[in-house]
DNA sequence: GAAAATATTTAGGGAATCCAAATTTTATTT
DNA sequence: AAATAAAATTTGGATTCCCTAAATATTTTC
């Protein structure tokens, strides 16, 4: 079945929408991942829906089929190869790889696909510590706990980050904190919590909530 | 300023069609090239030319301007890059890649074309001997003649295939016949020009005259 | 230079996406 | 349950390409 790469985004919408909240994903989230307008959404789902990728129903929303999800796995895996092509291979930051790696994850070639994979030795994880699914759509388990949850003392290591924004990660190029990074939290502000870390056993920094929120380890 | 994927296509077999003959081409020419209606090729003529990419002139055809050239050149570059990534790195053959390339070669991203470049330590050709623009469009020179033209007894090396078809390069695979390898002409029959040649030096094969039309030697 | 052949343009449509505004449906409050 | 708020859908356009058939131009041939 052909695929077009509206409908490949759409797919990636309604997977990234639906793979914390089990369940059905509504017209305006999707419209909004998308940055479209949700009366453009209708139409597709309908589309989608007819397609067999997608079970559709007005009230409660839309949700992957078997085939859906399959397409949508394979699309993420490809962008998240090309990621970490880009950076392994390419001298791309984490901060520069997304939006190319939207380009190239609608490149239709199984051969390539596949030898990519094998080109990079089928990596688990990509740049940004998200999980790479493999070649039957399994997709690695990474538990880990958001920084700001860490108790005092722990030590912990930097195993992904919960946003790809490149002005999220530029700012953690800025406070040199990068995956697989040692930290220790020493400090919990009161006030705001922000936190006081020790940061690959020398720097001490103090980190925002929020950012605290985004950084994930193990 | 942005180019469509369909105009950088069209871009594209206008540089083709005028490279060997230096002028102008025609609406059905184009429409050869990209396989499309000749009537679907006229509104995209005066496009790009409103564009600036072409001068269009309804009796004499198109012909790209300076800056229609260098996308379109741009274009070529990473077609041929990508080719290359994909014979040297990915276990692709020179019959595989073309499809692929074609997809490929629309990416948009400076950087990455220069670091696809520098990671292939910039080379001047590709799989199929074609040469690749360098990033200011400079096209290296490769003189060479036809298999068919070069005198008995003479020794010669492959540099470049004159058919990029998969049915033509599978065939060349099926005789042996590589780029740099080194053939002499033993005898050429007179009926049909056919030649007998010495591959490699040790192997000697018949080959047609179509055949000693496209391999391009040295 | 007129007829024949070839090339290009026009006219009318269609498919895939998108949008804004209006309307309908569904959910939430009171 | 009626009123209000929120979400989804429909309607009416727009854009980018592409197509077919018919009308025009242009070039070639006799």
């Amino acid at each position: 079945m052909i695929i077009s790469i509206t409908e490949e985004n759409y797919l990636k919408a309604i997977f990234s929408a639906t793979t914390h909240t089990t369940g059905r994903v509504g017209n305006q989230l999707i419209a909004e991942k998308l940055t479209i307008n949700p009366a453009s959404v209708t139409e597709m789902l309908r589309k989608l829906d007819e397609k067999k990728l997608i079970s559709y129903d007005r009230t409660n929303g839309a949700k992957l089929t078997k085939e859906g999800l399959k397409a949508a796995v394979k699309v993420i895996r490809k962008h998240r190869l090309w990621e970490t092509f880009l950076v392994e291979h390419l001298n791309f930051t984490w901060a520069e790889v997304h939006e190319v790696a939207e380009q190239l994850e609608h490149i239709q070639s199984d051969k390539l696909l596949n030898e990519l994979g094998n080109f990079l030795g089928n990596p688990n994880f990509d740049p940004h510590g998200d999980p790479i699914p493999d070649g039957n759509g399994k997709i690695p388990i990474l538990k880990s706990k958001i920084l700001a949850e860490v108790e005092i003392g722990r030590k912990v290591k930097v195993v992904k980050v919960a946003d790809n924004t490149a002005s999220f990660l530029k700012y953690l190029d800025k406070q040199g904190i990068a995956l697989t990074d040692t930290i220790i939290v020493k400090e919990v502000q009161d006030f705001d919590k922000s936190l006081l870390v020790e940061l690959k056993g020398k720097i001490e920094l103090y980190l925002s909530a929020e950012a605290a929120k985004k950084i994930m380890v193990e």
